[in-house]
DNA sequence: CGTCAAATATGACGATTCGTCATTTTAACA
DNA sequence: TGTTAAAATGACGAATCGTCATATTTGACG
């Protein structure tokens, strides 16, 4: 069950470790924590949230706890303790990944070559891509938001959640500045680019949690999985006048290219 | 702290009590349960419901525990898993509640006198205003959602939210399929009736959960609490082609004339 | 009104789980 | 190799969960 290689990771996500044992007289010379040891440390992270991912994934969240986590890593209680300081730090810390896979597959869905409601349309690809294909790590980023883990989470993930929705945020600004910019859409009067980026957060998360969370629901059930993101969007970009409108343009066979051209054979990972 | 009394409480909304008791060589004369009984064990979950939801919103979902709950109120821990078989159906028991309560909000909102758009915009402004009043008990529907509570809580409860979330929608239903029938709406071609619901709940879902969980972020907090589901809600109804289009009706009027003639001095509840 | 059996309430208890901390181990640097 | 700070360990106390044997209450019936 346990993972034994893992590729290096990059330290700059790295807990910030050890935050509460800086020793009260400290010395003049400060010994500098090796690069090395710091890799390790950031390595052993990300295996732990590996591993954690996993059991949350076939035992349910539920049945997840510390406990289990040490008995499935090769570490002990207190090292896993010094990089989650909670269990709900825990969920926060995969809450982060989460982020940063979404991140990650925005950015390779930018590169898509088509006018900007394309783009747009590939960026929503992406996320409606992540949240089936990885539905633990997406629910994480639900389960971060509900207070039970606000509450309990270090101050430090809270932040760097907050940091990484924000940058989420301003590339989808990007995106609408750039359709602005030119011409194919058009901003009402009144309207700021701001609320319609909210509005298409808004949308796609929506859709997202409920096709994964409620997906049981007759309702939601009888709508084909592949296209209702394709679908909602349509209705809410036609809605903001985002040119060219949907009966303007083939955008089904759009969604099929996205699919074939980003992500089949080459994923970004 | 703890509530003295309680009007009476609909009784078919009791939980199963009992369930696991039934005696193993059942006297062929059962006797049959008085309905004062009956009522009296609704009331108590009722309350205890109560006081759950105010220890929820006054120490966290992280601090609250059922012997907290049993402490505030005047029964015993015994007595309240005779309701609750678990933390996390208390939960789920509130996520139905709260279900019940927007439910009879939308009802409400619906005698709104206005065409069939304003009539759809009443409900959200009910959906908001429940959000917004009583984040708690929205806030409850989400972490229903979640796998933890799922996992956990009683199958009865679990069926209960689901009937209700389908009564929901197809409350919404009715909506669209009035405005079908007055020549309001129209489908486009290949769209039907089931998405275009699905995408308003995805929707108006998604803007609250925003407001409500992450409504500190100051993408968010930058918009206007009170217009963004108006707001979103018109971007998405003029790409549905939902007439009067928002360029040819004052929503933001009829938004207010809703908040008044509906949400003040009589509430519903 | 008194009796009795079924329904219900009680809270002590065992089992988990959480998170801590005194102690041991590791590894960087001289 | 020796010294010393950082890091790992796992036993432990506290807190919480959910159960169950026992006590109490209810109300149908004589």
């Amino acid at each position: 069950m346990t993972i034994r290689h893992f590729n290096k990771v990059d330290q700059s996500e790295m807990s910030f470790f050890c935050k509460n044992r800086s020793t009260k007289e400290s010395k003049c010379i400060i010994r500098r924590v090796s690069a090395k040891r710091q890799q390790a440390i950031a390595d052993r992270e990300a295996e732990l949230l590996v591993i954690a991912e996993q059991l949350v994934a076939t035992e349910g969240f539920a049945n997840f706890t510390m406990d289990k986590l040490t008995n499935n890593s090769s570490y002990s209680k207190g090292t896993i303790y010094n990089h989650f300081n909670s269990k709900e730090d825990l969920i926060s810390a995969l809450c982060i990944k989460s982020l940063k896979k979404e991140l990650c597959l925005f950015k390779h869905a930018a590169t898509f070559a088509g006018n900007s409601r394309e783009k747009c349309l590939a960026i929503l690809y992406a996320y409606q891509k992540h949240a089936f294909e990885d539905p633990t790590l997406f629910m994480c980023v639900l389960s971060a938001k509900t207070p039970a883990v606000m509450e309990k989470s270090s101050p430090e993930r809270l932040e760097r959640q907050e940091e990484l929705t924000k940058e989420v945020t301003q590339f989808c600004d990007g995106l609408f500045t750039d359709a602005l910019e030119d011409g194919s859409l058009v901003l009402k009067p009144g309207a700021e680019l701001n609320s319609l980026v909210f509005a298409m957060w808004a949308m796609s998360f929506g859709t997202n949690a409920l096709m994964v969370s409620a997906g049981a629901l007759d309702t939601i059930s009888r709508l084909d999985n592949r296209l209702a993101q394709l679908d909602n969007a349509n209705l809410l970009l036609d809605g903001m006048g985002w040119h060219p409108l949907s009966d303007q343009w083939n955008y089904r066979d759009t969604w099929g290219r996205i699919e074939q051209q980003l992500f089949t054979n080459n994923p970004a990972t």
